[in-house]
DNA sequence: AAAAGTACTATGTATGACCAAGTACCTTAT
DNA sequence: ATAAGGTACTTGGTCATACATAGTACTTTT
């Protein structure tokens, strides 16, 4: 039981809410994705984010089309569905609350 | 996948993290916790936390005392090790940054 | 004594982040 | 042309943990 242990539980869920909300502002694909996760500091690694990705896919809440790029191969650019787009306002509500929650009792300090 | 797995995965690590706060304002015990859990709208149910508690006193984090009741069975009184306090300030950080980065993103609303 | 309630324990399942290689394709350098 | 390097994505495996379920042990109430 370590920190860092920890510390990649509490970003467990978190990091597929953030995804959602990535793809939710326009087409990216997975570097895109990666960049921003990591200036924010949402520390993520490739395979992390490329199976969440399959998975999220897989049940339908994201779709991608092949888009040729001038320098590589060619990349997956992701999308809502409208499935996925309902999933993510679940997620901003949940989310909402759990902070809220937190906050309830780590201000509780006497 | 559905929303409700989702909302699990977002608990975990938080849960942790709340528990080693309530536990930090005084002696407490399971049932104590639970309630407050529950006010908070943090669900959790008994087998969830007993493990939980276990896990973090055999890492050395938590240590207890039994108590007798009045009304039933003794209690396990929980407090907090110079190394709890010490994880509990880690994770403290590390939340504030989760919901930092967070929020960093999706605000990023165009 | 039996029933009901409280506090805690033990075992098994499922999910998902991360790791570590590996594949395939593209561009650039020699 | 061919080799080297980079980019994009895949795959198989491990580990930690929330939750479900069932069970133990002790207490008070009826």
């Amino acid at each position: 039981m370590n920190l860092e242990n920890t510390q990649v539980q509490m970003r467990k869920g978190i990091l597929e809410y953030c995804i959602l909300h990535i793809i939710s502002r326009g087409e990216v694909y997975a570097s895109d994705m990666l960049e921003e996760l990591t200036a924010a500091k949402m520390i993520v690694v490739e395979g992390t984010l490329y199976p969440l990705l399959t998975r999220l896919k897989n049940a339908g809440l994201l779709e991608y089309k092949w888009v040729e790029s001038k320098s590589g191969p060619p990349r997956k650019y992701y999308t809502l569905t409208n499935m996925g787009k309902n999933f993510l306002d679940g997620l901003s509500d949940t989310w909402k609350d759990l902070v809220l929650s937190t906050q309830k009792i780590t201000n509780n300090s006497k």
